[in-house]
DNA sequence: CCCCCTTATGACACCGATGACATGACATCG
DNA sequence: CGATGTCATGTCATCGGTGTCATAAGGGGG
């Protein structure tokens, strides 16, 4: 590849004269301009980072790592892809403010972590960022040196600046929604309860109820995530035909995610049931390609992966510019429920003091 | 951050003992070793690969150009989120191979492909792959020097190395396995005619037929892809009705994707028809959030991301290290057909010389 | 006891770009 | 007309590692 003396000896100047047209600094005859860029373009010159970071000790890099592109085809994703939307969000603003992104992931082997981090540091990035699968608490290994690192979709025990969902939130949305829409029975078929969002989920299901002066009952909650193990239909299937069978049944069900709620959609029907207008389902995440699609479309909460992506990389941009280095509370990002014809709105709101959430 | 002259004088020795240290390379005795190596526990030194690079003249980077992070929000994905399976496998290759990957997007104008060439060019990338969001035909600057290119999901008219599905083998032995079960009136719904995976996959579906005997009906194949526009739904629905209401019915639909059948589904049990006891549905993509989650199952063509980005990898890995630079075929990848309960297997087939396709 | 070889270490130049400083040719001004 | 300023360009050192060569100490054989 061309150097820069190459340019230099073919214009017939001083490498140092090259380097003035490159970067427009000092003045430059217009004959001697105009040779060195056609030099320039014969050569196919393009000036070598390497050379120019050992000067500037500014590399323009932000180093990403993340599970995601590995695990991706492991086991079918619970919440669709978020990570590629994370990474989506975060690259649209490192474009913008002139960094280059390096990615590199685990391969599923979180103990390459500490090696994908002493990569990045000897190409000197300016910050890194870690993107978690789904919504976690990690521990990656100390960083040596000062440079800022950013957890997204996770966080740790230690303090480091983190962006993670609103889940509690996100639920109390759906639920007062729903109730809003006038249902009273709601079903809730949860995820796995190590997983962090169940936890933050449930707490804003039940503060829903709670707040509307409805009684939470366990008997309508249940977790039907086995991981993808072989019984999950089954399980969902006895779910449903127990609830379906109560007294007082629900009107609606809450699925842990999307995925769930296409797997409901096709029991309720193989039941002969009609989605909505027996049962009414909802989802979580906003897995457009499921929400949008599925006949009915999906009523759902949008996990605003995008969005906390794009919230990271201003951080780390704040960390690498010294702002901010002492806050310590994980930013909470909250996304709108989209409201579709899954769910009936079965009468008018008939609950008095029923907030309304921000819902965008 | 520390420097190799930082660890040189807490260590009492000079800059090139560390050096040896590092890479292993000449003799080091064991107590200066032990001091150095404690030396550069105690800085936090990571070597810096700019100043490694200005003498290797080799980056170890490799340069990866895609549209999908960021159109992946912005439309509907037809097939699903094909690029982040191909990245995957490029990655696993190259992380093997000792390769940092950087990954740029073009933010959905491929405008800026040219400028992220040259950003790759001056970290001085060692090869660049493009990857496209569906299978296409495409036309990349010219890459000055001779960094070698390899294209994925598309190709150009220049003989650029590329790796792209083999779609007209796909659908050929999806219809081959739906006549070995005893279908005769095989409808297609496919994707918008612009889509290269259309043309080829229409000559698998007749290619198929043809062998097998039977007749080509063009009024069993019907566009049904209006690029995520509103009447799509209603449009399927229509052609749905209409070949139903044939004499002579279809008793498979073949769907352009899995997302089609996701629709499919919804609307064959609107209108009270059972899948697949009455009608039975096949994909392509085997989207597996969808194929594997759909109740039944649904029957679809692996579509072999994974495995092209694999290819894609090695192929060029060979080119970097001087081989193979004059073959210019583009290398085709096909997957297997995934039987699943979506599809009947109607009768045992009656037709003899069927050849098996190759499924794995 | 000297020579040669091995081991352990250092001095120095170099990779490609750029900042600091120097130089030379004119133009301008008091 | 000399002092000063501006433009156009060149020289040199530097960034952080590493290859090449040099140097010095110890050890064994003749």
């Amino acid at each position: 590849m061309a150097t820069i003396y190459d340019v230099a000896k073919v214009a017939g100047v001083s490498a140092k004269t090259v380097s003035r047209v490159l970067n427009g600094d000092g003045p430059v005859g217009r004959e001697t301009r105009e040779a060195v860029e056609a030099a320039m373009r014969d050569l196919g010159y393009v000036p070598s980072n390497a050379a120019r970071m050992m000067r500037a000790s500014k590399s323009g890099l932000v180093g990403l790592i993340t599970g995601a592109i590995s695990t991706a085809g492991e086991i079918a994703r619970p919440a669709g892809l978020p990570d590629l939307f994370i990474v989506q969000g975060i690259q649209q603003v490192m474009a913008q403010a002139g960094m280059t992104l390096m990615i590199a992931d685990t391969a599923g082997r979180s103990e390459s972590v500490p090696h994908l981090i002493d990569t990045f540091l000897s190409h000197r990035v300016e910050g890194l960022i870690y993107v978690a699968e789904y919504h976690q608490q990690v521990r990656l290994p100390k960083i040596s040196g000062q440079t800022p690192l950013v957890l997204v979709n996770c966080f740790d025990d230690a303090g480091t600046p983190a962006v993670v969902p609103d889940d509690q939130r996100g639920q109390y949305a759906l639920v007062n929604r729903l109730i809003r829409a006038g249902h009273r029975r709601i079903a809730y078929l949860t995820l796995r309860e190590e997983i962090v969002a169940t936890r933050l989920r449930g707490t804003g299901y039940r503060e829903a109820l709670a707040e509307a002066g409805l009684v939470f009952d366990p008997a309508l909650v249940q977790n039907c995530d086995l991981e993808g193990r072989d019984g999950e239909t089954q399980l969902i299937w006895d779910t449903i035909d127990r609830m379906l069978r109560m007294p007082d049944p629900p009107s609606v069900f809450c699925c842990g995610n999307d995925k769930m709620a296409l797997a409901v959609y096709g029991i309720l029907r193989s039941m002969g049931r009609k989605v909505p207008d027996e049962v009414s389902v909802a989802g979580y995440d906003n897995y457009r390609v499921i929400a949008e699609t599925l006949y009915p479309p999906l009523t759902t909460v949008d996990l605003p992966y995008t969005a906390m992506g794009v919230r990271a990389a201003q951080r780390l941009l704040a960390l690498i510019s010294g702002e901010g280095r002492d806050d310590r509370s994980p930013l909470l990002v909250a996304g709108p429920v989209h409201w579709r014809a899954s769910v009936t709105e079965r009468r008018a709101a008939n609950i008095h003091q029923l907030k309304t959430v921000r819902e965008d």
